[in-house]
DNA sequence: ATGGTAGTTAAACTA
């Protein structure tokens, strides 16, 4: 089985290069945020033509979620809210169980600057996750959680440190939630595994920073014990940032036995 | 320290 996650930013523009990548990747489980369109706009039916299976959680203009799934298996206990942030209008969070799997997928807001009003509410989404992963492990040993983190776990998953030093997507606080999920139990997928340096799974569309590779590693599959033990793989696809008027994200994508 | 680009949407906001 293959999970997968894929900031698309904007699957109305993006979604050729979905179904390009759908057909040569092939996850069976796949993530996408910033959809930036609401469910009713949802290409629902392009998506079921090739083959794929979607729930959503959109919104105009900004954020949006969605899973695809090949799997047989119906999507079942759906959670588009965390349990502690109800009042939040930014869909940011899907959650769905796929047989015995418990996929989440989560868009973490970026945070604009450290100490900013956004950074705050950052915080405050971070620890509503924390603790709704909590409840999470303990009731789905197999569980995924992909997404957008907008978060740099460690100082080799950015480019230049030192010139990112105080800036959101590294700050100390934001690393330290990060930790609190890894210190419920989940496992960086890709740390798992033997890998090249610097490799990154966003760069800015400006300042020609993908050529430079001028990138972070702010894209993740978390897993828990029991996933993290089914691992094969774990890798950035970097090709689809290849292309024509991309992503500012590349897919990354795990192999599980 | 600012601006560089992209998406959505119509001048500004978010990233």
């Amino acid at each position: 089985m293959k999970i997968a996650t894929w900031n698309v930013n904007s699957l109305n523009v993006r979604l050729p290069h979905l179904l390009d990548w759908l057909k040569t990747a092939s996850p069976d489980l796949l993530g996408i945020q910033e959809t930036k369109t609401t469910d009713d706009k949802f290409p629902r039916d392009a998506i079921i033509a090739a083959g794929y299976q979607p729930i959503c959680n959109g919104q105009k203009t900004y954020n949006g979620v969605a899973i695809l799934s090949r799997l047989s298996t119906a999507p079942q206990d759906m959670v588009t809210q965390l349990p502690d942030m109800l009042d939040d209008p930014q869909r940011r969070l899907l959650a769905a169980t796929y047989g015995d799997v418990r996929m989440i997928n989560v868009y973490i807001p970026n945070g604009a600057e450290v100490d900013s009003e956004k950074y705050h509410y950052k915080l405050r989404w971070l620890r509503a996750l924390v603790a709704y992963l909590k409840t999470e492990l303990r009731n789905h040993p197999k569980l995924a959680i992909v997404g957008d983190f907008n978060i740099a776990p460690e100082d080799r998953d950015v480019h230049d440190p030192k010139s990112w030093e105080g800036s959101v997507l590294v700050s100390p606080a934001e690393r330290e939630c990060f930790q609190q999920l890894v210190s419920l139990g989940l496992v960086d997928s890709f740390r798992l595994f033997e890998q090249a340096p610097e490799l990154f799974s966003w760069w800015d569309y400006r300042a020609a920073a993908y050529p430079r590779n001028h990138g972070l590693r702010i894209d993740h599959i978390l897993v828990s014990p029991k996933l993290a033990t089914a691992c094969q793989s774990c890798h950035i696809d970097p090709t689809p940032r290849q292309w024509e008027r991309p992503s500012d994200h590349a897919p990354v994508i795990a192999e599980f036995t």
